[in-house]
DNA sequence: GCATTCTTTGTAAACGTTTACAAGAATTTT
DNA sequence: AAAATTCTTGTAAACGTTTACAAAGAATGC
């Protein structure tokens, strides 16, 4: 058995001061003198004090972590936004409290939870769905969205969705195809949406048409990718090209068309987003629009720690910038 | 504004008891008589009560929440891990703090850090190689480890990693391959060390003898699988048939063989380990070992919060069990 | 009907900090 | 040299719970 840890009083009594000056060297050495600030040290050592973050946090009003609620914990496309959160937050001492909306049963009820719970000083969303009900309560805590949004309500980091699907629909004409299908997200969600509406409208853009049964329905997965894939494989007028929402879709896509016997990028030339590490491991290497995950956890981080100095519950909203990544899954369509 | 949040004087006065009852009844409603539970509750559902942790945290000189310390937050492979644990822990109130041992500067520092910081109850070590540190210290803080492990040291929950190489290679032979290859993790980590003994030995019973170059250095990542791939390839005499450490590097050994113009599996075949989603969306499908790794998390919450309850720093072990997934990357090598 | 036990409640003391306020000492200003 | 200011420290009151202890009331046993 380990002797009790040491409390701040101990280390009072080693010093020969007052609790109220350990705190002090500790918290604002400015207002203390030389002299004691050297012997408190020194009792900190001696006693091996560690402050007690739960007392402190009680006396501060504060909880000292934020937490963040993804959709599925077990996407991997979150964890480097979750390495960006907590590469800041550790920096300034606070703790990342993770929890998945969808695991246990109800999500709208997990997210009041955590909202009411007060185990945490700030809140990062990343499922758009949940953030109606954000806005319905009046809440006391700083929440700010991530990757996805909800228009007209809560700060948010976004990636560039729109310019990314511009640039991949040019990439493609630029090689000269005509007849490019699109392999959607879920309905309804407005990463999909604003990739969809951008796709459309470049598509326009170029004067090329979009033909409806050309857009595949999916939900981001890479069993929507293969299932895609089986339905392209099916269809005797197909697009030469597709523009996936997601790596995922791209990366099922490939797989499933390469299995039935089909060529990439000969056959079909594939377009990803996101640049999930898997895409330049795969034959062919998936051309794709990079999302700077890393970034965006930390952008999101620093915004919601500002609001929550400043014990606000709004903030500026910001868009980081996506960048193109050319690779092997495009090529001129076979004539 | 929000007017001020609701505190258990509050509800106390509202049902006309003492705090002491309040918390009572919101703790051990056995002991307080059902006509002042409904009058409490009451008070708390129009007061709108919630508890605060924190506070409640200190009282019982607990914290409510475990950490997990994980080598790289941005590999996948952990987040299907984190998803158990999450569920298992949300399920008992506790929170789930996440942080990363790689990002900031020094790994022990951090690790220590954590250890002495007194912001979580208990601690899921996913680093074999900070293990030691952790014996160096007395620990007031019940440690485990998961995935990896240190040889009499923590308890951990682990996979069968030497059934999992047997079987591997068990398979390789019954399809007739005598030129067995291994793609290895790092030196000196435990899981490469396992699965290299048990894949040496495995062929030794099979009357097979173990080729030094064919014995590829590796990482666990897709880079390095692709580094081997052009080292297979720039090989004279080479296998006809390999065994890799992580899914991972499969999957970039695939990628860079059939990018060197080389085929999977008429020319090599190919087995993993981990089972990572990814693999069954490649072609050829990746044949692998699948790690149970949501149990793995869940089994891994157990532990720690048995040991938390019983404020003990040791416990049992527990290996998880593995499973042979048989898909595509293999066949007979070519006569 | 009195002694015993069991239920239910309240009082008050923690838990380990931070910080407003006050006060003494040291320094500067006049 | 007195007055005013600045530095440095201590005292004590929070922060919002939980829980040991005591007490009062109700139920039970004889």
């Amino acid at each position: 058995m380990d002797k009790k840890i040491a409390t701040i009083q101990d280390v009072a009594r080693a010093a020969g001061v007052s609790i109220a000056t350990v705190s002090r060297t500790l918290s604002k050495p400015s207002v203390v003198s030389k002299a004691t600030q050297t012997s408190v040290l020194q009792a900190v050592a001696d006693t091996g004090y560690r402050i007690n973050t739960t007392a402190s946090n009680l006396r501060r009003q504060r909880t000292g972590s934020i937490i963040a609620l993804v959709p599925n914990l077990a996407n991997p496309f979150f964890s480097q936004i979750l390495a960006g959160l907590s590469s800041v937050l550790t920096q300034v001492g606070f703790g990342l409290l993770i929890a998945d909306t969808q695991s246990g049963t109800d999500p709208d009820e997990r997210l009041a939870h955590y909202l009411a719970s007060g185990m945490a000083d700030g809140l990062i969303l990343f499922d758009g769905t949940l953030s109606r009900k954000v806005l319905d309560q009046p809440r006391r805590l700083p929440v700010i969205m991530a990757c996805e949004w909800m228009p007209g309500s809560l700060p948010s980091i976004t990636a560039d969705n729109r310019a990314g699907a511009e640039l991949a629909v040019n990439h493609l004409v630029e090689y000269g195809h005509h007849d490019i299908g699109y392999i959607a997200g879920p309905v309804g969600n407005v990463l999909n949406i604003a990739r969809q509406d951008a796709f459309v409208e470049s598509l326009t853009k170029h004067s090329l048409s979009v033909q409806p049964d050309w857009i595949y329905e999916g939900d981001f997965s890479m069993d929507a990718g293969a299932a895609a894939a089986r339905r392209w494989m099916a269809m005797t007028n197909r697009p030469t090209a597709l523009f996936c929402a997601s790596d995922e879709m791209a990366v099922g896509f490939i797989g499933e068309v390469q299995n039935l016997g089909a060529k990439v990028p000969d056959d079909v030339s594939v377009v990803g987003f996101d640049n999930i590490e898997v895409g330049q491991h795969i034959t062919p290497a998936l051309t794709t629009i990079r999302q700077p995950r890393k970034r965006i956890g930390e952008r999101a981080a620093h915004l919601l720690l500002d609001m929550i100095s400043a014990s606000s519950t709004s903030g500026p909203s910001e868009v980081v910038d996506i960048e193109f990544i050319s690779r092997a899954s495009v090529a001129r369509p076979a004539t």
